[in-house]
RNA sequence: GCUCCUGUAGCCCAAUCGGCAGAGGCAGACGGCUUAAACCCGUCCCAGUGUGGGUUCGAUUCCCACCAGGAGCACCA
């Protein structure tokens, strides 16, 4: 492991000391063991939920139950505690809950490797990482834990599953969907990273599945409305990503009747366009060839052409189809559409480069203004028209700029000479008032498929029977409870092992008691952890999923911390799900959580932690040899928390003897318990109270790494009081090692509580009220002021605060040095930034 | 290829509104303590802010271009 060779004369001493009458050294495992039980008999950490403080609550992205906890889970919770713990000195009642994403596949995995039941290896992990979180002394509420795998939560998650299915939220359809071939199931699009599995890494393919479906889609405009919400206090990044991802266009149908060249009748083909101003120019026509239009408009004698070419697509992989270099293909359909405007007679073509599940899976194409359908005319031989003018110089293929409409005209309308904006009013109010379309907002964003041929997750509440159809499973029959299946089991055939367990298939139908069969798939993990949150307000209610009054006092969540990873994962289905609860009045808050927080990652060297580069750093070892408030104050001090932080660039010894030194604070005051500090060190006194100022205006700003080193200030001038000031009788120096406990305590809490016992207080320091700062002490009593000649500095004066400018540019220029500098020569000009500034321009 | 973010001391990082480039830490040097070493204490060293322009009395901060690193998007009609 790099850095413990060089830092491991830094470790942490055991006790030793038996024979000397003072202790020397702060044995740092000794306090973790007895403050860890001091908390557990005191149980400080509960929210109370009493309406005696207001509160506050603090969020955490759950954890994942894959071994032990690892570096990453050090930041995050090292972060994330150290708002919990400041709300809780600020006077608030805080909401600090954890659990468990218990579900998921990695458990299953070790299932079938393991030959057991994914139970074993997902509760004996849990309860690794929830002792590891003891021992890391995040200020939870352990009384709220939960674990989504429990009957208890998933009987939950069925009942909102069955509500979202009442508001037409939840529907199950056929489609071209993304398989996993190494993981077996389906993934939602938001789980395709580059064609490729966003957990395994395998080359994802599509098959035809009948799946269900969240209707996100349905709450697309919502969710990017309410980001209006989350400005400021969201990243930018995620907020931009969420809006890609959504991919709002703004656009409008039109209709291309279609001319049944075999004699057959066909619906007019309907295309989404952005570029409505372009009609003129639309030479050919486009399909998906998945979509079911292209095999709908495929004339005979195409036919078998067209079904080689459907088969060639379907071999391809994502990854080939998404690549732009990849040449344009596609086939004749043998069929023929009006263009509206010209009434010229276009080819209808399938070709892959139109996906089957964006807009209609139909497109008009324009050659002229879009290069797409440029290399697809070129390569296959078809007309190009220019409707926008390109400028004189214009040397590329499909011009996509502004300019005057041209070509662009018939009897009832005419285009030519207007701008592209004019033109597409002009156009789409045209093909409104004619009927053959109308204008319409277009989303990138797909319904959110939930299903998973997996094991190890949410069984889905319904029951397909032979007469009534899909039939939901009653609110008072959950939970449907998971068969026990185990080992061998649990290998994947491409259904779901559910499918494999007859009996718990075979049941009755709720509505007319006949044979039916338990729908065998189970629910994306995410759907377990889109609503977690709100379990935590009352975790054992027995109700519904939550008691709405007691989550209405909670929510939104005043902070989120977790991965930037999930931006358009988790991270836009808990906003999706916040929002249907909101609708049907289950929840008073529009957003979950007020702000969010992005935490870097835990690198070292410059690289990922990886097994392969063998650079991988042990959070336990780490613990182990430097103590948990090392850990955490290195954590915290590294940099800003959005920042990564280099483990190679760190000193977690350093952070040792740093906490070491702040102990030994504690043990030099030698003024009693209680002494007013008002007689006190004044020059210390303002530095004290400047500290818990500035700290405070730090720790809102999420800028914890700041105000470590403003403690770290406030650190230095205590000892150096101690050591060559007025000494450790002084009061103010009481005043300074309190205030140093209070404010170390959300960092590092064990040191901070050392220290508050040996000051001569009751525990617990993390529950004392913030230390009030004195207005008076803030004030300077002579700032220094910078004199400039032609920008330079020439001279310091020291000034009242209140001076004026035209004292202060008097003063300025009575300034024997600068006189010198000016020299005589007439002053043209004087800048005044009472009291800190005078610029003199010669 | 397009968009966004970031470049400050050997290293990690600070620097309200444009106003003295350094708060803090690491590493290093020297001194004190020590039988000795470590711990500890003290003192010191170290950059003109990626590069080139511009605006300004004054630029790390604002603007433009470029370089480097990171992130996101990339057949979505």
């Amino acid at each position: 492991m790099p850095g413990a060779d060089d830092t491991a004369g830094d470790t942490v001493s055991t006790a030793q000391t038996g024979e000397q009458t003072e202790p020397a050294t702060y044995d740092v495992h000794a306090a973790q063991d007895k403050w860890r039980s001091v908390w557990d008999a005191l149980d400080p950490f509960r929210a109370l939920d009493d309406g005696s403080k207001p509160r506050r609550y603090a969020l955490t992205m759950f954890p994942y139950p894959s071994g032990d906890l690892h570096m990453g889970h050090g930041e995050v919770l090292a972060l994330h505690d150290v708002l919990a713990r400041y709300w809780r000195l600020r006077g608030c009642d805080v909401l600090n809950p954890i659990g468990w994403d218990s579900f998921g596949l990695p458990a299953e995995n070790a299932a079938i490797r393991r030959r057991e039941h994914p139970a074993v290896y997902t509760y004996a992990n849990i309860e690794v990482q929830a002792e590891s979180l003891r021992r890391y002394a995040v200020s939870f509420d352990w009384s709220r834990r939960l674990h989504t795998s429990d009957p208890d939560y998933y009987r939950w998650t069925q009942w909102l599953f069955l509500r979202f299915r009442e508001q037409g939220l939840a529907y199950r359809k056929a489609s071209y969907v993304n398989w996993c071939p190494n993981d077996q199931t389906v993934l939602a699009n938001e789980q395709v990273v580059a064609g490729a599995c966003e957990r395994c890494g395998a080359v994802v393919t599509k098959r035809e599945l009948t799946q269900w479906y969240f209707r996100i889609t349905a709450y697309a405009q919502r969710l990017l409305d309410d980001m209006s919400l989350l400005e400021g206090h969201w990243p930018d990044r995620v907020l931009t990503m969420q809006r890609n991802w959504i991919g709002r266009s703004e656009g409008a149908f039109a209709d291309f009747a279609v001319d049944g060249a075999d004699g057959r009748r066909h619906d007019p083909l309907r295309v989404f366009t952005t570029r409505p101003d372009t009609l003129f120019g639309a030479t050919f026509m486009v399909v998906a060839p998945e979509s079911p239009l292209a095999a709908d408009l495929v004339s005979d004698d195409q036919r078998a052409a067209f079904e080689a070419y459907l088969a060639d697509t379907q071999r391809a992989t994502e990854i080939e189809r998404l690549s732009t270099e990849r040449p344009k293909t596609g086939v004749f359909l043998g069929a023929y559409a009006t263009n509206p405007a010209t009434g010229g007679r276009i080819p209808i073509w399938a070709a892959d480069y139109v996906l089957a599940d964006y807009g209609t899976g139909a497109i008009m194409a324009v050659p002229a203004q879009d290069q797409r359908d440029w290399d697809f005319a070129v390569a296959h031989d078809l007309p190009i028209v220019r409707t926008v003018q390109p400028p004189s110089d214009f040397a590329g293929e499909a011009y996509l700029g502004d300019g005057a409409a041209i070509n662009s005209a018939n009897d009832e309308i005419n285009l030519d000479g207007l701008d592209v904006d004019a033109a597409k009013a002009r156009i789409a109010e045209w093909l409104e008032t004619s009927g053959l379309g109308e204008r319409t907002v277009n989303y990138r964003l797909r319904d959110w498929l939930l299903s998973r041929q997996r094991y190890w997750g949410c069984p889905i509440p319904i029951v397909h029977c032979g007469d009534c159809g899909e039939v939901p499973v009653p609110d008072y029959q959950l939970p449907v409870e998971l068969p026990h299946l185990s080992g061998t089991d649990l290998v994947p055939q491409g259904t779901s092992p559910l499918a494999a367990a007859t009996d718990w298939v075979q049941t009755r139908c709720p509505q007319c008691g006949g044979p039916a069969r338990r729908d065998t798939d189970t629910m994306d993990t995410f759907v377990d952890s889109s609503w977690y949150f709100l379990r935590y307000c009352s975790p054992n209610y027995a109700d519904g999923p939550y008691d709405p009054e007691v989550a209405n006092r909670w929510m939104p969540a005043a902070n989120y911390f977790g991965g930037a990873e999930h931006a358009v994962l988790h991270l836009l289905y808990f906003r999706f799900f916040t929002k249907v609860l909101h609708d049907i009045g289950m929840l008073d808050a529009a957003e979950p959580t007020e702000s969010l927080v992005n935490q870097g990652q835990v690198i070292n060297q410059g690289n990922r932690m990886s097994k392969s580069r063998g650079n991988g750093v042990d959070l336990g070892e780490q613990i182990d040899n430097f103590g948990v408030d090392a850990v955490r104050l290195t954590m915290v001090f590294s940099g800003p928390p959005e920042d990564d932080v280099d483990w190679a660039d760190v000193s977690p010894g350093g952070s040792l003897r740093f906490l070491h030194r702040v102990w030994r604070l504690a043990h030099d005051v030698i003024s009693p318990v209680g002494v007013d500090a008002i007689d006190g060190h004044e020059p210390l006194r303002r530095v004290t109270h400047r500290t818990v100022h500035d700290v405070e205006q730090l720790i809102e700003g999420r800028r914890f790494n700041v105000a470590v080193a403003r403690l770290m200030e406030l650190v230095n001038a205590t000892r150096k009081a101690i050591d060559s000031g007025p000494g450790g009788a002084d009061p103010a120096v009481r005043e300074a090692v309190e205030v140093t406990a209070q404010l170390l305590s959300m960092v590092a809490p064990h040191t901070a509580e050392e220290m508050w016992e040996t000051l001569g207080h009751q525990p617990t320091v993390a529950c004392t009220d913030w230390p009030t700062v004195d207005p008076a002490l803030l004030v300077e009593q002579s700032v220094t002021c910078v004199v400039q000649v032609q920008g330079k500095v020439r001279a310091r004066l020291e000034v009242a605060p209140d001076v004026g400018d035209a004292e202060l540019e008097r003063l300025a220029l009575a300034d024997e040095q600068v006189q010198r500098v000016v020299d005589g020569r007439p002053v043209r000009r004087v800048i005044v930034r009472a009291p800190s500034l005078v610029n003199l321009v010669v």
